[in-house]
DNA sequence: GCGGAACTACTTACATGTAGGTAAGTATGA
DNA sequence: TCATACTTACCTACATGTAAGTAGTTCCGC
């Protein structure tokens, strides 16, 4: 009797497995989600996730660089879309907001609050997202505000963007405030005017 | 032969439990710690925890409470400290950046980035806790803008604010960045004089 | 002011569920 | 025939929670 499935390829469920985790994260967390749980997304038994990834943290891993990537990738086509600052920062903000209006947090985000129980490698690649991010957003602010890159001021402008965001997708999923993200960042991108 | 250990007043037990739960919570969120820390900090068996809290939950929702409690009361006291609104604003600056310089997070912050995987009861525990705060910021900040308390300009102000301290607590401790907390908010303050 | 009942605040031992992970076997396609 | 990508069955650790027992404390009638 079969008990193994119609063949799917290798690639797919690794994929959707990566994809699933990832999803369950932004919402759930860390500690919030289990081998079963992806599993069941897939259709497929826990040690099915397994085969590809050995344990919880190496998929967890695999999930963070993939975000991290497509992040980076997100943030390249935003510079292509458009030359004005102001409006790669709306952009910028559109990506945290399009998360938040489907109940996901950002990856990282989620991470950065579960910090102290990671261990270190997860910790390492979640603090280089945000310092991708801030470095990104450095760059931007400072053609915005006409200010030198590596003054103190653009550099603290960044970080509190960049906080800001993360904040707020958090407390508009708490609340339910759909516009919480969008409103309090285009308050604080035309605050960038007096910097 | 004496198992039971010299008597300590039952209210230590339960109040040591609470706070230690509170400090383990704000370190390492809901999932993170369990009934053995708690017990292990205070160097009795888990089950002592559970004579006094019969769940985890109830343990938590006291924690929460208890944490609002104290809240309101550190809210009271900076208005009584201050007249000024802008000072009563640092002052409340102040608050996140103690706990974040003893890298703990905002206890109500760390359960709603895990808001999806708590029972019902503690959600709205948290969602009271924002609700407070915003409503004490939504006064100062009409006082320090002279704008009307009900604006949504003013509504806005207070929840950038409050997602901007809740978003640094994470980074700073993320990152290592003493000062970002502070930082970020005094620009912020400074900048209200635009809104 | 004394013996005992009842209460408080624990203890050890145990039950249960579940998560992560392993071992060994099997269907499918190259 | 071999590798790939699974499967079922199992193991271990540990977290929450329960059962039953015990050491001190308090209260109460006599």
């Amino acid at each position: 009797m079969s008990t193994a499935r119609p063949a799917l390829k290798a690639r797919d469920t690794r994929t959707l497995a990566l994809r699933a985790a990832t999803e369950l994260m932004q919402r759930r967390g860390f500690h919030g989600f289990t081998f079963h749980d992806v599993a069941a997304m897939l259709g497929v038994s826990h040690v099915a996730i397994h085969y590809h990834f050995e344990t919880k943290v190496r998929l967890v891993e695999a999930a963070v660089a993939a975000y991290c990537e497509r992040f980076a990738m997100d943030l390249a086509a935003i510079e292509h879309a458009h030359t004005n600052p102001e409006k790669q920062l709306q952009a910028y903000v559109a990506l945290f907001a399009g998360a938040a209006s489907d109940q996901r947090l950002c990856l990282c985000g989620v991470l950065a609050a579960e910090m102290v129980t990671l261990p270190e490698e997860l910790r390492s690649a979640v603090r280089s997202f945000y310092k991708q991010n801030e470095a990104w957003l450095v760059r931007v602010i400072a053609k915005a505000t006409r200010k030198r890159a590596r003054s103190a001021r653009v550099q603290q402008l960044a970080r509190g963007l960049l906080d800001l965001l993360e904040g707020a997708m958090v407390s508009e999923r708490l609340l339910d405030n759909p516009s919480r993200i969008t409103g309090a960042a285009r308050w604080w991108i035309s605050s960038l005017r007096y910097a």
